[in-house]
DNA sequence: AACAATAATAGTAACAATTACTATATTAAA
DNA sequence: TTTAATATAGTAATTGTTACTATTATTGTT
């Protein structure tokens, strides 16, 4: 493993990260964090959310719709998508670890970890009148 | 919605994709249906594919690596990626319906759904030696 | 404080996956 | 068999992301 350098550019990001629970994509961090360093890259941006997110200290959350997003926290836990408005929400319900043991029984091999990504309308397009789509069930 | 009209390309992905457990990218698919349609495009698999995900004839797969993956199989049911071979599998367990009720009470909204995804080891790689990588929570 | 070694950066180009566009062809139905 | 609608092939454009490179910043050492 690579020594890590400090880099202020890395730490604006992760303080950025960690002020919001919006779960950014690298686009809206890069736009956020430009804001104190005019001239920081886009590659920059990406290289440093990739390298949290593979040190354990950011988690990337790959959804259907658009570019990959990112959270600053890293405990275990669920996520839910609008459909709609297609906002990433967290969930604060327990992470169902002994799934992984019940899905390794029907496995020929190890599991680890798994993630679950909820379908679902939010408050806020609920009230616009957005109903579930068909098909409703969207389980992959 | 739009009415459908019968294709020769879309039933040829359709049957494709019946016959595999590959979970394959459109660009497999079009590898595969070009032997029996030489002409077609890469545009019209990816249509075709969106559509039957549309229309619940078939499901868009979403994982971290790699494009999407498009399965013929419908029934709700979860997969696992292999993080070395990058192969994605079914897992022969019952969807968990409950989880939607679960999350919905903590969630301000509505939940019509989820999907998970397992994360290992397949047994071929694990026969080559492949250990579960650090950091071995990849929970989102 | 100057130096050297290493890692990080900005800026840009390249890439991969996917969608959009358009003129032609196929389907379905009158 | 004409007509209207949908689908196609081929291509261009778009989006999200990674790779490359010369320069700059960091860190540890004299």
């Amino acid at each position: 493993m690579a020594n890590l350098k400090y880099s202020r550019q890395r730490e604006a990001i992760k303080e950025f990260l960690a002020s919001t629970t919006e779960h950014p994509t690298a686009d809206t961090v890069y736009l956020h964090v430009r804001e104190e360093f005019p001239h920081i890259s886009l590659g920059t941006v990406y290289r440093n959310l990739n390298l949290l997110a593979d040190i354990g200290e950011a988690i990337k959350i790959t959804t259907p719709h658009g570019g990959d997003r990112f959270d600053g926290v890293t405990a275990p836990h669920y996520h839910v998508l609008c459909t709609e408005c297609r906002r990433v929400m967290d969930l604060d319900m327990p992470v169902l670890q002994s799934v992984n043991e019940l899905a390794g029984e029907k496995f020929n091999g190890r599991i680890y970890s798994h993630n679950a990504l909820f379908y679902g309308i939010c408050s806020n397009c609920l009230k616009k009148g957005s109903k579930i789509p068909y098909p409703d069930t969207l389980t992959q």
